[in-house]
DNA sequence: CCTATCATGTAATCCGTTACATGATTAT
DNA sequence: ATAATCATGTAACGGATTACATGATAGG
């Protein structure tokens, strides 16, 4: 047997088929592009191996339309969807790192100098507030479902991270 | 000419390396481990593959020791080093997701129930804390170096993803 | 009709991870 | 001595990105 594993990519897809039923990776790139692209972005070409691989594992299957331009059309199985349950189910206490270019920046601002340093806070700082405008115009009254509470956390990084970079600028870190 | 593009992980490598000094890999390894690791980790074989990468692109040499183990000594070259200034010069605006696995599988919370929902979200904002906890331990005073100030938006992003999960956990997300 | 954009897909490369493996050093 | 742990390194695989490429549709 191969050591085929899931990665959470694979769970976004099968998650995607679950919730939206029989889709091609067209439809699953716009699906992803207006929610969960929010924070877990990838480009469209995977939405076309991911569901490649995981017909070989079984859980997915593709037909391909009849007419005009047959395009593929992915489905979960029945094993597939046993696979996302299982996932769904363990409650995962692991936290992801943070991975922020312009923190990694911060972090060697000691290297250059301060001026540096605060284009870069002035930089972030405007792009964390324009992102969080983003999210805060998305929906309008509480949450619907529990993928539109993802958000949540979304507004609430977005809002950490403007202040934070707004304070890196008001009050520049100097080294000894 | 070859193709080759550094990435952050080059970077980190090219800044730890300006930072600290010539360095072995697990000089390294033990330097990232305590400080820049806690936001952006990777095993330690990247920093014995990088260094050799780099090596070959000309910002950095190897060296050996002469007595016992002979081990590796990287060293950032002139070219390295203006190339890393040149990074550290442009401001970046660009944001990283989330890609936070918690946060995918609450993303896809209709498909079981309330309740894993429920066990999800205690188990998140129980690692948060803990997290959070750690940093808020690590320094005394107010931070001594644009480095030890990145600690600032790991101690923001901890609270606020604790802040989050919790308000899950109180207040589940209902599909209608 | 022509062209610009959307839609759909494939190929190749490479970074990052996982796994393996072996030297040194310390403790008992 | 010998086990255990720390230190150091390599090999191989595969997922993710980048780049390329072509078919449809709509607008002018």
């Amino acid at each position: 047997m191969s050591t085929y594993s899931l990665t959470p990519t694979s769970y976004l897809v099968l998650g995607c088929l679950a919730s939206a039923g029989p889709s091609t990776p067209y439809e699953l790139k716009q699906a992803v592009a207006e929610s969960v692209g929010y924070f877990w972005s990838f480009p469209h070409s995977q939405l076309y191996s991911e569901p490649a691989r995981m017909t070989a594992a079984g859980l997915v299957q593709e037909e391909r339309e009849e007419g005009g331009r047959r395009r593929r059309v992915f489905s979960i199985t029945a094993v597939g969807r046993a696979a996302l349950d299982d996932w769904l189910t363990q409650p995962t206490a692991g936290l992801p790192d943070i991975r922020d270019v312009g923190l990694l920046k911060l972090f060697f601002g000691d290297l250059v100098g301060p001026d540096e340093v605060n284009a870069l806070a002035v930089a972030q700082r405007g792009a964390h507030e324009e992102r969080l405008k983003l999210y805060e115009g998305l929906f309008s009254g509480p949450p619907q479902s529990a993928a539109e509470s993802t958000i949540g956390l979304g507004i609430a990084w977005e809002r950490a991270a403007a202040a934070f970079w707004a304070s890196i600028a008001e009050n520049p870190p100097k080294p000894t």
